[in-house]
DNA sequence: TTTATATTTAACTTATTGGTTAATTAACTG
DNA sequence: CAGTTAATTAACCAATAAGTTAAATATAAA
């Protein structure tokens, strides 16, 4: 497991970090920030932990700033993720077993201009 | 680690899993035509796990037929992932480091009918 | 130059993951 | 029934993940 899908994934795959990423969605942030909600939990080398693999995953920045370390979240890996994901989208997307799927199979001959998911939400 | 979340981009994180996926989406498929691409690489057993964790992640349902269990796409989870994901497209969507949201910061008062993200793909 | 603050590194433990081989179960087929 | 096909289970192993405590590093401040 090398691959940055499978990294992002990895990375995601922990409340701990999805809530770090969360936090630094309403501002950018220094490590005792970060370990602050999560320190009656952990320890803080356990939050040097898990913001590497963040970092690993390119999901955060960490600079320098006299002896602090800000991170600012980095999406970009979150957007091969989600176009990974959205390749599913019909199947979550209709309810009933692929109903629409199904009809629009059947009733191709008939209907021509349906054009991507007609249910929507 | 065992909320709905973290089972899901979890199960996602591994390349073979997600390649079962991806095969799974061009038809329902039972255990060996789904192990048939990955025999080279590992075998039998290893396929039974990643399935396994594929179907207590919800993202595949194995039924019974026979000798066979046939296995297809539950998309259901994937709704959560991705809309947890979403909540940052933000952070993928706009270059140059949030420049948008910098600017939409300092001209709020000046512009007042902008939406979400003026900028698209 | 000592002290305090912020953070990381090292060394270790335990649990989980991802794989193996061998044996087992389940259902069909001749 | 004996044999074959499909899939799982059991028992094991090595690597990784996630945590710990104690020690080290880096910068600022007194």
């Amino acid at each position: 497991m090398n691959d940055q899908l499978s990294l992002t994934f990895s990375a995601l795959s922990d409340p701990t970090r999805r809530a770090m990423l969360s936090r630094l969605s309403q501002g950018d942030a220094n490590v005792s920030d970060l370990a602050k909600p999560f320190l009656k939990d952990m320890s803080l080398p356990a939050i040097t932990k898990h913001l590497k693999v963040l970092e690993n995953a390119g999901l955060i920045i960490k600079t320098k700033e006299a002896q602090w370390r800000p991170c600012k979240i980095n999406g970009a890996p979150l957007k091969d993720a989600s176009a990974w994901m959205e390749q599913y989208r019909q199947y979550w997307e209709e309810s009933f077993d692929r109903l629409e799927e199904y009809l629009k199979t059947i009733t191709d001959a008939k209907k021509s201009k349906r054009k991507k998911h007609g249910k929507k939400k």
